[in-house]
DNA sequence: AAATAATACCCAATTTTCTTATGTATATAA
DNA sequence: TTATATACATAAGAAAATTGGGTATTATTT
């Protein structure tokens, strides 16, 4: 995950998120999607990606579908009906989050302004 | 810290952050302003506060002075002047953390737009 | 008067979530 | 042929929280 200690907690909703656009997606996917959207400055590791990923399934959030790609085995993901629902709880969540630490950390903050 | 488990790793910032902009305040102090800040929604439990305080001070963040008000002993911590640097880094982390986040999450979100 | 809440500090056991390191395997480029 | 990219995975350890205690004084409710 690069240097970033601030993912924590915050990387089943990018998972989930992640998926909600697009469907389905295997797990090395979702790591070079991450690089692509944030320039490189967000590297999510294998070692925090596939346990969350299954942490996800055992859930009930996930589904998988194996494929075979070019002699290599690739795992989809896509969401649940609980996943769909699990997706907008976690970003209201995250929103009012960030809400809140704005409040805290920009006292000159209002909400709808950049 | 109430029902939220994001605040991973932005605790330190807000801890210095508010350090910054009062001069020097208490623990107990410290949980209620961010409780008013947040509208009782960001709740700061002591098991995560104290051990993050007597970390930063003992990473030389921080000083504390302990004085006596009404019969009760309150610490008082004040920014060094390391303290006072990485307040800096520490916002300017999380700011493009969040920004990140927001690249990930909101396919739409531009910076500078509310 | 007694019980509860608020103020004010603290610690320990446990849990969650990550990092770091390692392992397996195929395909491609230097 | 060696390194990089693709693609999965696990295990040991660290970091940072939660949960649940403990001590003590003061203020408020019942």
């Amino acid at each position: 995950m690069s240097n970033n200690n601030l993912i924590k907690g915050s990387l089943q909703t990018i998972i989930l998120k992640l998926l909600e656009e697009n469907d389905r997606m295997y797990g090395y996917e979702i790591t070079q999607k991450v690089k692509e959207l944030t320039e490189g400055e967000i590297k999510i590791t294998e070692g925090a990606l596939y346990p969350a990923l299954h942490k996800l399934e055992a859930e009930g959030m996930l589904t998988t579908e194996i494929e075979q790609v070019d002699n290599r085995v690739r795992k989809y993901y896509s969401l649940t009906k609980d996943g769909q629902k699990e997706v907008s709880a976690k970003m209201s969540e995250l929103q009012s989050f960030v809400g809140n630490l704005q409040r805290i950390l920009d006292p000159e903050w209002k909400p709808g302004l950049a």
